[in-house]
RNA sequence: GGAGGAGUAGCGAAGUGGCUAAACGCGGCGGACCGUAAAUCCGCUCCUUCGGGUUCGGUGGUUCGAAUCCACUCUCCUCCA
């Protein structure tokens, strides 16, 4: 199948420069593409994957992608999607998340020998004052550049100098890359439309006769319309000291029916075959979550590896249909190394002081409540009364309490 | 520089002297249903030693009593120059 048409199968077209020539030109050739992160912080979320699984897709097709941290855009920020503008980082701070992305990218899709690695700093970083103005800024009209999206959007509230001339950098990327790599194709988010037809048209006032296209893939948004990748906890994160395997895993399972389908295509390598039948599945017998927990398991493995999955779905399976109470000490220490742990006293303490003092409950008024409503279990019983007694040395050897707060979030105290 | 307008709980937004710890909506947290889903329904959503304590941009007044009135002050928005 054309690369293109699986991309369009999986709902991850949203514009393209010219259709017909980019599918023509995939069908024809091997090309190299690329796409680039900058480096806002020292890791990313799930919603930085999405175009680099399309990455990887290429790579898969025998195509050659490259991967761009913007260690050079990334210090000067990118005004797209953006309501007003952005606290420069330090270039400390800019090193360090470079470094950091780095690592986790060559960690997702560095054994594919067909993906290659670049930083926009090794050539953004050379280019004088007077080199950009006479070389790039020419080419440049100011005009086409407010047009834009991006700056358009952001006339009202203000934008800097520095944060209106990111188009340019984006676009000398585009430029740079094309003429060292042959790179004939930009992929981003929805938002990167301007900046990477803004890279086109310098590119083509540079060599008339360049074949370049763009092509951007749908914002992404759950059925009941809010952002996709958040939790009540902020992003999911890949980073598995940020978000650990088993709440990633969590993440994916717990995911709506109307959605799971649509992640499947753009989050793990199914064949069309496997979602197809997955995307039944839920038709005909939603209650067993079959799609959810294929997106889970194949996502999770993909970011954390194949005994970080089994970790995840063990724990699991013990917190939603075991007994707590049969676990032994050593159990209960494995299992649990992926759940919030807190600290709590060895004495025997009332309920609501134990919460409150672990930092489980905000206050003494939210903990009555909660366990006054039944949402507080300990050690796998259901704790009602607000003055009940916990010994910690009742289960797990004195060693571990094992709290749960409504019906899916677990702590593990350790005992002092 | 001139003229208006606005600042209330996480957000939006009522409230113009006591009945206001502050309507309502969203969000959040619980519970029921159930499939660790959605929708729906119910409860809660400043703190508390349950006596009370501290809140309506800030400071200081008036008053028995202030989110509400007065003065000063800070911030933001709109229009004019």
């Amino acid at each position: 199948m054309n690369i293109i048409d699986e991309l369009s199968w999986r709902g991850a077209v949203n514009q393209q420069t010219d259709a017909e020539g980019l599918h023509k030109l995939v069908g024809e050739k091997k090309i190299a593409l690329y796409c680039g992160v900058d480096p806002t912080g020292d890791s990313m979320h799930i919603g930085h994957l999405i175009p680099f699984m399309m990455m990887k897709r290429f790579a898969m097709a025998g195509h050659h992608p490259y991967i761009l941290i913007g260690g050079a855009t990334g210090s000067i920020g990118d005004p797209s999607g953006r309501k007003s503008e952005r606290k420069l980082q330090t270039m400390e701070q800019v090193n360090h998340n470079v470094e950091a992305l780095t690592k986790q990218m060559k960690h997702l899709f560095g054994d594919d020998e067909n993906i290659t690695f670049v930083n926009n700093y090794d050539w953004l970083s050379k280019i004088s004052l007077l080199d950009f103005l006479r070389d790039y800024g020419k080419l440049v009209n100011v005009n086409t550049m407010l047009a834009k999206d991006i700056v358009a959007s952001r006339l009202k509230v203000g934008i800097s100098y520095t944060e209106f001339t990111y188009q340019i950098l984006q676009s000398i990327d585009f430029w740079t890359l094309y003429r060292n790599f042959d790179i004939q194709l930009q992929i981003g988010g929805a938002d990167q439309w301007g900046n990477i037809t803004g890279g086109i048209d310098l590119i083509h006032k540079l060599d008339p006769d360049a074949e370049v296209y763009g092509l951007t893939i749908p914002l992404m948004l759950k059925a009941d319309g809010t952002k996709f990748g958040k939790t009540a906890g902020g992003a999911v994160w890949l980073d598995a000291k940020k978000t650990s395997p088993y709440e990633f895993y969590q993440f994916w399972l717990n995911q709506d029916d109307r959605d799971v389908v649509k992640y499947l295509k753009f989050f793990t390598f199914l064949s069309k075959g496997e979602i197809d039948d997955l995307a039944a599945k839920v038709k005909t017998e939603p209650e067993k979550r079959e799609a959810q927990k294929a997106l889970a398991a194949e996502v999770t493995r993909f970011v954390h590896g194949q005994s970080a999955l089994d970790e995840a779905i063990k724990i699991s399976n013990i917190l939603f249909s075991g007994d707590i109470k049969q676990l032994t000490t050593a159990e209960v220490q494995d299992a649990f190394n992926d759940v919030p742990h807190v600290e709590i006293d060895a004495q025997p303490q009332n309920v609501v002081e134990l919460l409150v003092n672990s930092g489980i409950e905000s206050s003494k008024r939210q903990a009555r409540e909660d366990v006054t409503n039944g949402a507080i279990t300990i050690n796998g019983d259901r704790i009602t009364d607000t003055t009940a007694e916990i010994d910690p040395a009742s289960h797990f050897d004195g060693k571990y309490v094992v709290i749960r707060r409504g019906k899916k979030k677990y702590f593990l105290a350790k005992v002092k």
